[in-house]
DNA sequence: ATAAAAAATTGATTTAAATCAAGAAAAGAG
DNA sequence: CTCTTTTCTTGATTTAAATCAATTTTTTAT
């Protein structure tokens, strides 16, 4: 593989418009490309905080439930970071990220992404709107798992990958159990819940393809 | 009422260690102390976004799902701030912020806090912490609702205000139908797992009264 | 290509919590 | 202080989804 350091931050929304001279600083603190493999742990609780930026690859944030249960809180694609919360904490996280396939990321340290910020102000601006999105989306996370029975939640989140692909027909990315779980429903229930929609005519699934209409 | 600009401001957290000189400045981009009645929408979707600073009272923030039930997200108190999630989205926001009792809030406008923050980068910092700060605890909440049953999110609800009051009796300051709504489950249940909770000796209630073994 | 492992499906059963219903207690209005 | 409204409690019933169990299908490794 090779080592670009510049080519990983730049896949991130807020980095994308950084001066280069400016991403240069960045790339200096960041550590470049480390791979994970596919089922191991890129963060666990205890770790020193700091961004993690998803260069290549999938990765899921989980916490453990009281019976050791995951409950997933976000999955991330390419390009995607996480850490933000424990970004400015003093006490480590509680979350766990977890690579769902071989996955590369950066990695930027606490106190020296801090230190970049207060040189570069501009940047500190891109990610405060990086985190109110962010906000956003988990209390729409949040909202989708209270609110909706299991049948609609699988059906917004497919609605919602049509949507991002661009088109009718796709390929689940994911395994269907990590759906469920992102989805906070048992793999059991999703199995028969996504063959109740298709009984209704609403989608077309054929293993990993479906076509929403 | 008094109309004291400042002291609105100076109960947020992250205003508080403010030179007094910068505090001017964003005293004077926010609108003060206005009254809202129980019950009363302090904000709802499609209003133009700002942030909200709770000066004193307390507020709800909720969605609604497509029944028309509330989703409690997050409940204010007084020097918390809402509103961080469309300070910068170009689309309004989808959430209601309902006062629970009379409150005061101050608000600051968009555009001309975000002017602010330019000129004002420490406050971006310290803004950034209190954004990921604030992730962490919808991710908590998330948790909270999806992993616990009915009774242990009520007994860690429980821990928790005992724990912030700092005594082990306290009077509960929000309707049992807010604080089961905020946990995601229904009244009845509430009352039923509550007194499940003294049986098993853990709680004694008396009313609003608490005590938390 | 074949064996082994993991994921997905399907059925039967259980369970936690919602809902429905009605009365008691508490809070608010006049 | 009394009347009205809202909140709270308690009981009976329903329901959505989890769990348990057993195959089938798909994926991965050799």
């Amino acid at each position: 593989m090779k080592h670009i350091p510049e080519a990983c931050l730049s896949k991130v929304e807020i980095f994308k418009t950084l001066p280069a001279e400016v991403r240069k600083q960045l790339v200096a603190t960041s550590k470049h490309q480390v791979l994970h493999k596919a089922g191991k742990l890129i963060r666990q609780p205890g770790d020193s905080g700091g961004l993690i930026v998803i260069d290549q690859g999938r990765a899921k944030v989980f916490s453990l439930d009281e019976e050791g249960n995951e409950v997933v809180l976000n999955i991330l694609s390419e390009g995607e970071i996480t850490g933000e919360g424990e970004l400015f904490e003093d006490k480590p996280g509680d979350t766990f990220v977890e690579a769902m396939e071989d996955t590369v990321v950066c990695s930027i340290d606490k106190e020296m992404f801090q230190k970049f910020l207060k040189e570069n102000p501009e940047v500190a601006l891109k990610l405060l709107n990086n985190f109110g999105a962010k906000i956003v989306q988990v209390q729409r996370h949040e909202m989708l798992k209270s609110a909706f029975d299991a049948k609609k939640r699988i059906w917004e989140y497919l609605k919602d990958v049509s949507m991002k692909e661009g088109k009718q027909e796709f390929v689940l990315s994911l395994k269907k159990k990590d759906i469920a779980a992102y989805l906070g429903i048992s793999p059991e229930t999703f199995s028969r819940k996504l063959k109740e929609l298709e009984k209704e005519g609403r989608v077309k699934v054929r293993g990993k393809k479906i076509k929403v209409k």
